[in-house]
DNA sequence: GCATGTACTTCTGTATACAATTCTCATCTT
DNA sequence: AAGATGAGAATTGTATACAGAAGTACATGC
């Protein structure tokens, strides 16, 4: 007997089609990286159909990718319960604010953790810290910079101590907050890289505090580093205006 | 012309039929209800039909629940990525430690911020929190112990200062961590309320911190507070065996 | 001209049908 | 008897139909 296979939509477009369970993360991450990237502009709202149509899925996949931008708070819900209407996460000064102290919490728990494993472990984390923290600074040398690059190497050195020290939990939570920061930087990149040199050297004691395995120091350090960029970003906003808020 | 109105199944049941936007918060609050109290026990297996025909909805919005509480932390997905397997977070030290140590972070950064208000505003928190603090000390006294209300007087201080100072983003966080620590507390209650005293001294710590104004103190008091939870936490959990995990 | 009601459009919430995968277990093979 | 194999059950993933709510625009009355 013939059975009929309905063609999923992905295939009609010319699209790849996903295998049975990658459809919500497929768009979870495209979705993301839009939002992330500013493509899709703050404020903006965001409807499911359009979402699944773009993305070549149904909405029961669609929709589960954006409960979750929700819950992480790339995304929020206006209306009151009913009726949800769902819009990209405006960009605020005090938004800023508030995600800045808490990845500098997340990762500040992840960096402790790091500075209390054994010696021998805690010898490679800080060799490698060392070498990216270099590159860093190397990038950021007034000749030509990279902004890309500084970008990259400044979240490689921040990724590794977390990776190094935390658990499950906390890892979940690193990778579901951080990204969001990420907004804020890619919108203000230009002014922000003036004062890399800061952030090398507030690098530096996290390292050395690591190194030492003093767990208050190397929390306190990375704590200290995500305040003074939320302060740095927060002169930008002055200075620029906030973009894509209103 | 007749419309034929299908029967929602709650009614069917006899159950109160829910209002259109809130099955999906029914049924997450039902079901995270039952897994805090240690009703659905850990490690065990979660299936979404059975969540729907419990919760009285459909799969739909037990499946939004089920994500949430994914995400959350409360549930664990096995299987690799297709066709996962879902079953109720177990209870070990190890995720005890780190999840203390999340919750003294965040609930740490609501008291660091608390501290840096206004000074009238303060005043007002400061008097409330020394009132429950007081009232706990009165209920930890050794004669007639009442383990619910020193259980909720000591989450209605917690809860007090992080109101009072957090932001949307960390309020929400708070929300979603901190009731997990519950299911830790109740496991081993009976154990931790003769500790209670060294918690009520540790909470005189963190209200003078806030009074003072003194934002590194009352973040240090608060994580301090929770690391040593963590630590008693782990000593009955070594002593009693871990319950509820294999 | 402006308010107000009302049909209509748009979008979201929910239920359900169907498909794909994994699991279970009985039977067969050697 | 141990393992292979395959049928069927169990469970999850996905698509879609339908209904309810909120917004929109147009017509009607004053």
């Amino acid at each position: 007997m013939l059975k009929v296979r309905r063609a999923p939509v992905a295939a009609a477009k010319g699209r790849r089609t996903l295998r049975r369970g990658d459809r919500v993360d497929q768009a979870y991450d495209q979705l993301r990286e839009l939002i992330v990237s500013g493509r899709l502009a703050p404020g903006a709202r965001v409807i499911e159909t359009d979402v699944a149509l773009r993305m070549g899925v149904s909405r029961t996949p669609a929709r589960a990718a954006l409960h979750r931008l929700q819950q992480e708070g790339y995304i929020v819900g206006s209306g009151r319960r009913q009726q949800q209407r769902l819009s990209v996460a405006p960009l605020t000064k005090e938004d800023a604010r508030e995600l800045f102290d808490i990845v500098g919490e997340v990762e500040g728990l992840g960096a402790r953790r790091s500075a209390l494993l054994a010696e021998s472990v805690r010898a490679q984390v800080v060799r490698e810290l060392s070498g990216i923290n270099q590159s860093l600074a190397k990038a950021a040398m007034p000749a030509r910079r990279d902004h890309r690059e500084i970008f990259d190497l400044d979240q490689a050195f921040h990724r590794r101590y977390v990776e190094a020290g935390a658990g499950p939990r906390l890892l979940a939570l690193h990778s579901s907050i951080k990204p969001q920061s990420e907004r804020y930087v890619r919108l203000y990149i230009s002014a922000l890289v003036d004062e890399i040199g800061t952030s090398v050297r507030e690098h530096e004691d996290i390292v050395s505090a690591i190194r030492r395995g003093d767990a208050d120091a190397a929390q306190h350090a990375v704590q200290t580093n995500w305040r003074n960029a939320a302060d740095r970003l927060n002169r930008v906003i002055d200075s620029m205006g906030e973009r894509g808020a209103w």
